[in-house]
DNA sequence: CTCCCATTGTAACCCTTGTTACTGTGGAGG
DNA sequence: CCTCCACAGTAACAAGGGTTACAATGGGAG
Protein backbone atom coordinates (compact mmCIF):
# COMPACT_ATOMS: atom_id res chain seq x y z
CA UNK A 1 0.00 0.00 0.00
CA UNK A 2 3.01 2.02 1.06
CA UNK A 3 4.27 2.36 -2.56
CA UNK A 4 1.30 2.29 -4.49
CA UNK A 5 -0.04 5.42 -2.47
CA UNK A 6 3.31 7.06 -2.86
CA UNK A 7 3.00 6.41 -6.72
CA UNK A 8 -0.27 7.54 -6.86
CA UNK A 9 -0.17 10.51 -4.43
CA UNK A 10 3.54 11.42 -3.59
CA UNK A 11 3.67 14.36 -5.55
CA UNK A 12 0.51 15.80 -4.29
CA UNK A 13 0.84 14.85 -0.62
CA UNK A 14 3.79 15.72 1.88
CA UNK A 15 5.55 13.08 3.73
CA UNK A 16 4.28 13.53 6.61
CA UNK A 17 0.50 13.49 5.52
CA UNK A 18 1.13 10.40 3.54
CA UNK A 19 2.44 8.34 6.31
CA UNK A 20 -0.77 9.62 8.30
CA UNK A 21 -2.64 8.68 5.38
CA UNK A 22 -1.17 5.08 5.57
CA UNK A 23 -1.61 4.98 9.18
CA UNK A 24 -5.68 5.58 9.36
CA UNK A 25 -6.06 4.51 6.00
CA UNK A 26 -8.52 1.48 4.84
CA UNK A 27 -7.14 -0.31 1.98
CA UNK A 28 -10.07 -1.51 -0.17
CA UNK A 29 -10.50 -3.63 -3.32
CA UNK A 30 -13.19 -4.15 -4.82
CA UNK A 31 -14.20 -6.00 -8.81
CA UNK A 32 -16.00 -4.53 -11.61
CA UNK A 33 -19.33 -4.29 -11.06
CA UNK A 34 -19.63 -3.60 -7.55
CA UNK A 35 -21.52 -0.99 -5.81
CA UNK A 36 -19.30 1.09 -3.47
CA UNK A 37 -21.80 3.96 -2.65
CA UNK A 38 -25.22 3.42 -2.78
CA UNK A 39 -27.65 5.85 -2.71
CA UNK A 40 -28.70 7.34 0.91
CA UNK A 41 -26.16 5.50 2.13
CA UNK A 42 -24.50 7.23 5.32
CA UNK A 43 -20.47 8.06 4.00
CA UNK A 44 -18.65 6.57 6.67
CA UNK A 45 -15.43 7.90 4.91
CA UNK A 46 -13.85 9.35 1.99
CA UNK A 47 -12.01 7.61 -0.93
CA UNK A 48 -8.81 8.22 -2.57
CA UNK A 49 -8.57 5.99 -6.06
CA UNK A 50 -5.37 4.30 -6.33
CA UNK A 51 -6.05 1.93 -9.39
CA UNK A 52 -9.28 1.57 -11.55
CA UNK A 53 -12.23 3.59 -12.37
CA UNK A 54 -15.66 4.19 -10.40
CA UNK A 55 -18.42 5.58 -12.40
CA UNK A 56 -20.98 7.60 -10.81
CA UNK A 57 -24.91 7.41 -11.35
CA UNK A 58 -27.35 9.52 -10.51
CA UNK A 59 -30.85 8.22 -10.32
CA UNK A 60 -34.45 9.74 -10.90
CA UNK A 61 -37.86 8.73 -8.75
CA UNK A 62 -38.76 6.24 -10.92
CA UNK A 63 -35.01 3.83 -10.96
CA UNK A 64 -34.06 5.16 -13.99
CA UNK A 65 -30.52 5.85 -14.21
CA UNK A 66 -28.23 7.89 -15.39
CA UNK A 67 -24.24 8.10 -16.10
CA UNK A 68 -22.54 11.58 -14.58
CA UNK A 69 -18.98 11.00 -14.89
CA UNK A 70 -16.10 8.73 -13.78
CA UNK A 71 -13.58 8.68 -11.58
CA UNK A 72 -9.43 7.96 -11.78
CA UNK A 73 -6.49 7.15 -10.38
CA UNK A 74 -5.58 10.44 -8.49
CA UNK A 75 -9.27 11.46 -8.12
CA UNK A 76 -11.07 11.31 -5.13
CA UNK A 77 -15.51 11.62 -4.82
CA UNK A 78 -16.23 15.21 -4.20
CA UNK A 79 -19.78 13.80 -3.82
CA UNK A 80 -18.68 11.85 -1.15
CA UNK A 81 -16.66 14.48 0.35
CA UNK A 82 -19.92 16.43 0.26
CA UNK A 83 -21.39 14.07 2.06
CA UNK A 84 -18.80 13.40 5.07
CA UNK A 85 -18.76 17.20 5.83
CA UNK A 86 -22.42 17.62 5.61
CA UNK A 87 -23.29 14.52 7.20
CA UNK A 88 -26.02 14.18 4.69
CA UNK A 89 -26.68 10.73 2.61
CA UNK A 90 -25.22 10.42 -0.68
CA UNK A 91 -27.34 11.62 -3.47
CA UNK A 92 -25.42 9.21 -5.86
CA UNK A 93 -24.32 5.88 -6.79
CA UNK A 94 -20.82 4.36 -6.89
CA UNK A 95 -19.87 1.51 -9.32
CA UNK A 96 -16.63 -0.43 -9.74
CA UNK A 97 -15.89 0.25 -13.80
CA UNK A 98 -13.12 -1.95 -13.57
CA UNK A 99 -11.74 -3.81 -10.68
CA UNK A 100 -10.52 -0.92 -8.71
CA UNK A 101 -8.48 -0.18 -5.51
CA UNK A 102 -8.43 2.57 -3.25
CA UNK A 103 -7.75 4.00 0.37
CA UNK A 104 -10.54 4.90 2.48
CA UNK A 105 -10.32 7.92 4.97
CA UNK A 106 -12.00 8.18 8.13
CA UNK A 107 -14.50 10.95 8.42
CA UNK A 108 -13.04 12.29 11.22
CA UNK A 109 -9.70 13.10 9.88
CA UNK A 110 -10.83 15.32 7.89
CA UNK A 111 -11.18 18.26 9.33
CA UNK A 112 -7.90 18.10 10.83
CA UNK A 113 -6.06 17.58 7.88
CA UNK A 114 -7.72 20.48 6.50
CA UNK A 115 -6.57 22.91 9.41
CA UNK A 116 -3.01 21.44 9.32
CA UNK A 117 -2.01 20.39 5.82
CA UNK A 118 -1.84 23.19 2.68
CA UNK A 119 -1.17 19.79 0.42
CA UNK A 120 -5.01 18.36 1.82
CA UNK A 121 -6.81 21.47 1.39
CA UNK A 122 -5.53 21.97 -1.97
CA UNK A 123 -6.75 18.70 -2.57
CA UNK A 124 -9.93 19.37 -1.53
CA UNK A 125 -10.59 22.34 -3.65
CA UNK A 126 -8.80 20.76 -6.25
CA UNK A 127 -11.41 17.42 -6.25
CA UNK A 128 -14.11 20.01 -6.49
CA UNK A 129 -12.94 22.12 -8.62
CA UNK A 130 -12.60 19.11 -10.98
CA UNK A 131 -15.79 17.77 -9.86
CA UNK A 132 -17.59 21.07 -11.09
CA UNK A 133 -16.13 21.15 -14.26
CA UNK A 134 -17.33 17.52 -14.79
CA UNK A 135 -20.76 18.31 -13.69
CA UNK A 136 -20.56 20.87 -15.97
CA UNK A 137 -19.69 19.15 -19.02
CA UNK A 138 -22.53 16.29 -18.03
CA UNK A 139 -24.81 19.20 -18.49
CA UNK A 140 -23.43 20.47 -21.59
CA UNK A 141 -24.05 17.02 -22.84
CA UNK A 142 -27.30 16.45 -21.95
CA UNK A 143 -28.73 19.54 -22.84
CA UNK A 144 -26.52 20.38 -25.80
CA UNK A 145 -25.89 17.25 -27.82
CA UNK A 146 -27.91 14.91 -29.58
CA UNK A 147 -28.05 10.81 -28.77
CA UNK A 148 -25.67 9.93 -30.78
CA UNK A 149 -23.30 12.57 -30.07
CA UNK A 150 -23.84 11.45 -26.74
CA UNK A 151 -23.01 7.53 -28.02
CA UNK A 152 -19.73 8.98 -29.47
CA UNK A 153 -18.28 10.65 -26.66
CA UNK A 154 -19.56 7.46 -24.33
CA UNK A 155 -17.86 5.26 -26.70
CA UNK A 156 -14.67 7.35 -26.37
CA UNK A 157 -14.73 7.54 -22.66
CA UNK A 158 -15.10 4.12 -22.21
CA UNK A 159 -12.64 2.91 -24.22
CA UNK A 160 -10.11 5.38 -22.71
CA UNK A 161 -11.15 4.56 -19.06
CA UNK A 162 -10.46 0.69 -20.11
CA UNK A 163 -7.47 1.67 -22.47
CA UNK A 164 -8.35 -0.72 -24.61
CA UNK A 165 -10.42 -0.32 -27.91
CA UNK A 166 -12.91 -2.84 -26.85
CA UNK A 167 -16.08 -2.19 -24.99
CA UNK A 168 -17.20 -5.23 -23.13
CA UNK A 169 -21.10 -3.60 -22.55
CA UNK A 170 -24.16 -4.97 -23.63
CA UNK A 171 -26.62 -2.39 -25.86
CA UNK A 172 -28.57 -2.33 -22.68
CA UNK A 173 -26.02 -1.19 -20.05
CA UNK A 174 -25.02 1.15 -22.12
CA UNK A 175 -28.58 2.28 -22.64
CA UNK A 176 -28.95 2.57 -18.67
CA UNK A 177 -26.06 4.46 -18.70
CA UNK A 178 -27.26 6.97 -21.24
CA UNK A 179 -31.00 6.63 -19.73
CA UNK A 180 -32.77 5.88 -23.31
CA UNK A 181 -33.88 2.47 -24.22
CA UNK A 182 -32.14 -0.18 -25.61
CA UNK A 183 -33.89 0.13 -29.20
CA UNK A 184 -32.25 3.34 -29.50
CA UNK A 185 -28.76 2.59 -28.63
CA UNK A 186 -28.79 -0.61 -31.01
CA UNK A 187 -30.58 1.70 -33.92
CA UNK A 188 -27.39 4.08 -33.29
CA UNK A 189 -25.14 1.66 -32.88
CA UNK A 190 -25.52 0.15 -35.75
CA UNK A 191 -25.20 3.72 -37.75
CA UNK A 192 -22.01 3.86 -36.41
CA UNK A 193 -21.45 0.92 -37.55
CA UNK A 194 -22.12 1.22 -41.46
CA UNK A 195 -20.03 4.57 -41.29
CA UNK A 196 -16.92 2.50 -40.44
CA UNK A 197 -16.74 3.98 -36.67
CA UNK A 198 -17.08 1.20 -34.96
CA UNK A 199 -17.41 -2.46 -35.04
CA UNK A 200 -19.91 -4.10 -33.29
CA UNK A 201 -19.68 -7.95 -31.94
CA UNK A 202 -22.10 -10.03 -29.36
CA UNK A 203 -21.26 -8.67 -25.71
CA UNK A 204 -18.92 -6.49 -27.29
CA UNK A 205 -17.78 -3.30 -29.72
CA UNK A 206 -14.47 -2.43 -31.17
CA UNK A 207 -14.41 0.97 -31.40
CA UNK A 208 -12.27 1.73 -34.82
CA UNK A 209 -11.82 5.59 -35.09
CA UNK A 210 -14.53 7.92 -33.39
CA UNK B 1 -22.42 47.70 4.41
CA UNK B 2 -21.84 47.28 8.03
CA UNK B 3 -25.41 46.42 8.68
CA UNK B 4 -25.77 44.96 5.85
CA UNK B 5 -22.68 42.55 6.13
CA UNK B 6 -23.91 41.30 9.49
CA UNK B 7 -27.74 40.66 8.95
CA UNK B 8 -26.21 38.19 6.02
CA UNK B 9 -23.49 36.57 7.27
CA UNK B 10 -23.03 37.56 10.82
CA UNK B 11 -24.25 34.37 12.15
CA UNK B 12 -21.55 32.17 9.95
CA UNK B 13 -18.43 34.31 10.14
CA UNK B 14 -17.14 35.58 13.22
CA UNK B 15 -16.24 38.88 14.34
CA UNK B 16 -12.27 39.55 13.28
CA UNK B 17 -13.25 37.95 9.57
CA UNK B 18 -16.47 40.23 9.24
CA UNK B 19 -13.99 43.24 9.94
CA UNK B 20 -11.50 42.29 8.17
CA UNK B 21 -14.15 41.61 4.99
CA UNK B 22 -15.29 45.34 5.27
CA UNK B 23 -11.42 46.21 5.31
CA UNK B 24 -10.73 44.82 1.91
CA UNK B 25 -14.23 44.12 0.81
CA UNK B 26 -15.25 46.22 -1.97
CA UNK B 27 -19.41 47.16 -1.96
CA UNK B 28 -21.13 46.41 -5.63
CA UNK B 29 -25.13 47.07 -6.53
CA UNK B 30 -26.01 46.03 -9.90
CA UNK B 31 -29.30 46.66 -11.87
CA UNK B 32 -31.33 43.76 -12.81
CA UNK B 33 -30.10 42.16 -15.94
CA UNK B 34 -26.60 43.44 -15.88
CA UNK B 35 -24.06 40.94 -16.55
CA UNK B 36 -21.73 40.37 -13.47
CA UNK B 37 -19.67 38.02 -15.10
CA UNK B 38 -19.11 37.05 -18.96
CA UNK B 39 -17.27 33.39 -20.17
CA UNK B 40 -13.68 33.78 -20.59
CA UNK B 41 -13.66 36.61 -17.99
CA UNK B 42 -10.13 36.50 -15.47
CA UNK B 43 -12.11 36.22 -12.15
CA UNK B 44 -10.54 38.73 -9.51
CA UNK B 45 -12.51 38.54 -7.12
CA UNK B 46 -15.09 36.15 -5.21
CA UNK B 47 -18.93 38.10 -4.34
CA UNK B 48 -20.76 37.67 -1.45
CA UNK B 49 -24.41 38.26 -1.99
CA UNK B 50 -25.92 40.92 0.37
CA UNK B 51 -29.17 41.04 -1.50
CA UNK B 52 -31.21 40.64 -4.52
CA UNK B 53 -30.51 37.40 -6.83
CA UNK B 54 -28.05 36.21 -9.81
CA UNK B 55 -28.88 34.04 -12.37
CA UNK B 56 -25.78 31.62 -13.62
CA UNK B 57 -26.11 30.32 -17.37
CA UNK B 58 -24.45 27.97 -19.33
CA UNK B 59 -23.04 28.67 -23.37
CA UNK B 60 -22.28 25.80 -25.78
CA UNK B 61 -20.91 26.70 -28.69
CA UNK B 62 -23.78 27.91 -30.87
CA UNK B 63 -23.78 30.65 -28.31
CA UNK B 64 -27.68 28.96 -27.20
CA UNK B 65 -27.97 29.59 -23.22
CA UNK B 66 -28.84 27.34 -20.74
CA UNK B 67 -30.05 28.53 -17.34
CA UNK B 68 -28.00 26.41 -14.33
CA UNK B 69 -29.41 27.98 -11.08
CA UNK B 70 -29.96 31.01 -8.90
CA UNK B 71 -27.55 32.48 -6.55
CA UNK B 72 -29.52 34.24 -3.20
CA UNK B 73 -28.27 35.82 -0.40
CA UNK B 74 -25.27 34.31 2.22
CA UNK B 75 -24.46 32.84 -1.30
CA UNK B 76 -21.49 32.51 -3.20
CA UNK B 77 -20.83 31.47 -6.48
CA UNK B 78 -18.62 28.39 -5.79
CA UNK B 79 -18.18 28.30 -10.00
CA UNK B 80 -16.30 31.49 -9.50
CA UNK B 81 -14.67 30.24 -6.26
CA UNK B 82 -13.64 27.32 -8.46
CA UNK B 83 -12.30 30.12 -11.01
CA UNK B 84 -10.07 32.04 -8.65
CA UNK B 85 -8.65 29.43 -7.06
CA UNK B 86 -7.38 27.42 -10.19
CA UNK B 87 -6.94 30.40 -11.86
CA UNK B 88 -9.24 29.65 -14.97
CA UNK B 89 -11.42 31.55 -16.89
CA UNK B 90 -15.17 31.43 -16.12
CA UNK B 91 -17.17 28.86 -17.15
CA UNK B 92 -20.15 30.94 -16.72
CA UNK B 93 -22.45 34.31 -17.04
CA UNK B 94 -23.57 35.89 -14.12
CA UNK B 95 -26.34 37.76 -14.91
CA UNK B 96 -28.21 40.16 -11.76
CA UNK B 97 -32.07 38.95 -11.49
CA UNK B 98 -33.22 41.43 -9.86
CA UNK B 99 -31.27 44.59 -8.30
CA UNK B 100 -28.50 43.02 -6.31
CA UNK B 101 -25.80 44.27 -3.63
CA UNK B 102 -22.57 42.23 -3.11
CA UNK B 103 -19.41 43.04 -1.47
CA UNK B 104 -16.29 41.68 -3.73
CA UNK B 105 -13.30 39.80 -2.03
CA UNK B 106 -10.16 39.72 -3.84
CA UNK B 107 -8.84 36.73 -4.78
CA UNK B 108 -5.48 36.82 -2.60
CA UNK B 109 -7.63 37.05 0.66
CA UNK B 110 -9.32 33.49 0.04
CA UNK B 111 -6.13 31.27 0.98
CA UNK B 112 -4.64 33.15 3.95
CA UNK B 113 -8.46 32.68 5.45
CA UNK B 114 -8.84 29.58 4.72
CA UNK B 115 -6.02 28.98 6.70
CA UNK B 116 -7.02 31.21 9.22
CA UNK B 117 -10.67 31.02 10.31
CA UNK B 118 -12.21 27.74 10.26
CA UNK B 119 -15.70 29.94 9.89
CA UNK B 120 -14.75 30.75 6.68
CA UNK B 121 -13.38 26.90 5.69
CA UNK B 122 -16.80 25.91 6.51
CA UNK B 123 -18.22 28.32 4.28
CA UNK B 124 -16.24 28.10 1.52
CA UNK B 125 -16.79 23.83 2.06
CA UNK B 126 -20.46 24.63 2.39
CA UNK B 127 -20.70 26.57 -0.78
CA UNK B 128 -19.11 23.95 -2.62
CA UNK B 129 -21.65 21.50 -1.43
CA UNK B 130 -24.84 24.02 -2.12
CA UNK B 131 -23.41 24.07 -5.58
CA UNK B 132 -22.96 20.23 -6.50
CA UNK B 133 -26.57 19.98 -4.96
CA UNK B 134 -27.85 22.18 -6.97
CA UNK B 135 -26.07 21.30 -10.35
CA UNK B 136 -27.47 17.47 -9.63
CA UNK B 137 -31.01 19.24 -9.38
CA UNK B 138 -29.86 20.48 -12.50
CA UNK B 139 -28.96 17.68 -13.93
CA UNK B 140 -31.59 15.89 -12.58
CA UNK B 141 -34.24 18.52 -14.30
CA UNK B 142 -33.00 18.29 -17.58
CA UNK B 143 -32.43 14.79 -17.85
CA UNK B 144 -35.46 13.42 -16.15
CA UNK B 145 -38.27 15.84 -16.95
CA UNK B 146 -40.93 17.29 -19.72
CA UNK B 147 -40.64 20.61 -21.09
CA UNK B 148 -43.96 21.47 -19.41
CA UNK B 149 -42.46 20.17 -15.49
CA UNK B 150 -39.31 22.09 -16.45
CA UNK B 151 -41.74 25.01 -17.47
CA UNK B 152 -43.68 24.63 -14.49
CA UNK B 153 -40.38 24.69 -11.99
CA UNK B 154 -38.61 27.78 -13.62
CA UNK B 155 -42.19 29.53 -13.22
CA UNK B 156 -41.90 28.69 -9.44
CA UNK B 157 -38.39 29.36 -9.07
CA UNK B 158 -38.70 33.27 -10.93
CA UNK B 159 -42.10 34.06 -8.40
CA UNK B 160 -40.07 32.68 -5.15
CA UNK B 161 -36.76 34.45 -6.41
CA UNK B 162 -39.00 37.84 -7.19
CA UNK B 163 -41.09 37.11 -4.23
CA UNK B 164 -44.02 38.02 -6.60
CA UNK B 165 -46.80 36.18 -8.18
CA UNK B 166 -46.23 38.19 -11.23
CA UNK B 167 -43.42 37.30 -13.20
CA UNK B 168 -41.96 39.96 -16.12
CA UNK B 169 -40.53 37.84 -18.87
CA UNK B 170 -41.42 37.56 -22.49
CA UNK B 171 -41.92 34.17 -23.76
CA UNK B 172 -38.58 34.19 -25.78
CA UNK B 173 -36.68 35.03 -22.52
CA UNK B 174 -37.90 31.88 -20.70
CA UNK B 175 -37.19 30.13 -24.16
CA UNK B 176 -33.93 30.97 -23.87
CA UNK B 177 -33.06 30.17 -20.28
CA UNK B 178 -35.02 26.63 -20.69
CA UNK B 179 -32.67 26.34 -24.08
CA UNK B 180 -35.99 25.82 -26.62
CA UNK B 181 -38.02 27.90 -28.77
CA UNK B 182 -40.39 30.56 -28.23
CA UNK B 183 -43.17 28.76 -29.77
CA UNK B 184 -42.69 26.10 -27.70
CA UNK B 185 -43.13 27.71 -24.14
CA UNK B 186 -46.29 29.37 -25.55
CA UNK B 187 -47.82 26.26 -26.13
CA UNK B 188 -46.75 24.94 -22.67
CA UNK B 189 -47.72 28.53 -20.93
CA UNK B 190 -51.13 28.26 -22.90
CA UNK B 191 -51.80 24.82 -21.62
CA UNK B 192 -50.86 25.87 -18.14
CA UNK B 193 -53.55 28.44 -18.38
CA UNK B 194 -55.98 26.27 -19.99
CA UNK B 195 -55.88 24.30 -16.52
CA UNK B 196 -55.98 27.14 -14.29
CA UNK B 197 -52.68 27.15 -13.32
CA UNK B 198 -51.06 30.86 -14.32
CA UNK B 199 -52.99 33.63 -15.91
CA UNK B 200 -51.16 34.91 -19.24
CA UNK B 201 -50.58 38.91 -19.91
CA UNK B 202 -48.96 41.14 -22.36
CA UNK B 203 -45.29 40.92 -21.41
CA UNK B 204 -45.90 39.33 -17.47
CA UNK B 205 -47.16 36.34 -16.19
CA UNK B 206 -49.25 35.69 -12.94
CA UNK B 207 -49.12 32.63 -11.54
CA UNK B 208 -52.38 31.24 -9.99
CA UNK B 209 -51.54 27.70 -8.82
CA UNK B 210 -48.48 25.59 -9.70
C1' DC C 1 -24.96 -31.85 -29.72
C1' DT C 2 -29.07 -29.64 -28.50
C1' DC C 3 -31.87 -26.46 -26.20
C1' DC C 4 -32.64 -22.26 -24.22
C1' DC C 5 -32.20 -17.62 -23.45
C1' DA C 6 -29.72 -13.39 -23.48
C1' DT C 7 -28.59 -10.40 -26.96
C1' DT C 8 -29.22 -8.05 -31.15
C1' DG C 9 -31.70 -6.51 -35.56
C1' DT C 10 -35.55 -4.30 -37.47
C1' DA C 11 -40.07 -2.45 -38.60
C1' DA C 12 -43.99 0.32 -37.46
C1' DC C 13 -45.90 3.58 -34.74
C1' DC C 14 -46.46 7.57 -31.52
C1' DC C 15 -45.32 11.53 -28.70
C1' DT C 16 -42.65 15.42 -27.62
C1' DT C 17 -40.21 18.99 -29.18
C1' DG C 18 -38.31 21.99 -32.74
C1' DT C 19 -39.25 24.76 -37.10
C1' DT C 20 -41.47 27.71 -40.29
C1' DA C 21 -44.76 30.73 -41.43
C1' DC C 22 -48.32 33.65 -40.93
C1' DT C 23 -51.85 36.31 -38.13
C1' DG C 24 -53.42 39.18 -34.38
C1' DT C 25 -52.74 42.79 -30.90
C1' DG C 26 -51.49 46.19 -27.53
C1' DG C 27 -48.59 49.94 -26.33
C1' DA C 28 -45.00 53.36 -27.19
C1' DG C 29 -43.68 57.14 -29.85
C1' DG C 30 -44.10 60.29 -33.57
C1' DC D 1 -54.64 59.61 -33.61
C1' DC D 2 -52.02 56.67 -36.32
C1' DT D 3 -48.05 53.77 -37.25
C1' DC D 4 -44.94 50.56 -36.17
C1' DC D 5 -43.15 46.76 -33.95
C1' DA D 6 -42.27 43.71 -30.24
C1' DC D 7 -44.87 40.18 -28.43
C1' DA D 8 -48.08 36.51 -28.57
C1' DG D 9 -51.31 32.88 -30.82
C1' DT D 10 -51.70 29.16 -33.84
C1' DA D 11 -51.40 25.80 -37.55
C1' DA D 12 -48.82 22.55 -40.16
C1' DC D 13 -45.04 19.94 -40.64
C1' DA D 14 -40.37 17.62 -39.59
C1' DA D 15 -37.21 15.18 -36.69
C1' DG D 16 -35.53 12.76 -32.77
C1' DG D 17 -36.15 9.42 -30.02
C1' DG D 18 -39.15 6.38 -27.05
C1' DT D 19 -42.28 2.05 -27.40
C1' DT D 20 -43.96 -2.32 -28.84
C1' DA D 21 -43.54 -6.37 -31.10
C1' DC D 22 -41.34 -9.93 -33.24
C1' DA D 23 -37.54 -12.35 -35.64
C1' DA D 24 -32.76 -13.95 -35.83
C1' DT D 25 -28.62 -15.62 -33.73
C1' DG D 26 -24.85 -17.06 -31.02
C1' DG D 27 -22.98 -19.04 -26.82
C1' DG D 28 -23.33 -21.42 -22.60
C1' DA D 29 -25.48 -25.12 -19.73
C1' DG D 30 -26.84 -29.58 -19.52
Amino acid sequence: MQQELEDAYGFIFEKSLLEEIENVGILREVKAGETIIEIGDYVKGMPLLISGAIKILREDHDGDELLLYFIERGDTCAMTLNCCLGHTKSEIRAIAETDTKFVMIPIEKMEEWTAEYKSWRNFVFESYHSRLSEMLETIDTIAFLNMDERLMRYLRDKAKINSSDIIQNTHQQIAYDLHTSRVVISRLLKKLEQEGKIKLQRNHIQVIDL
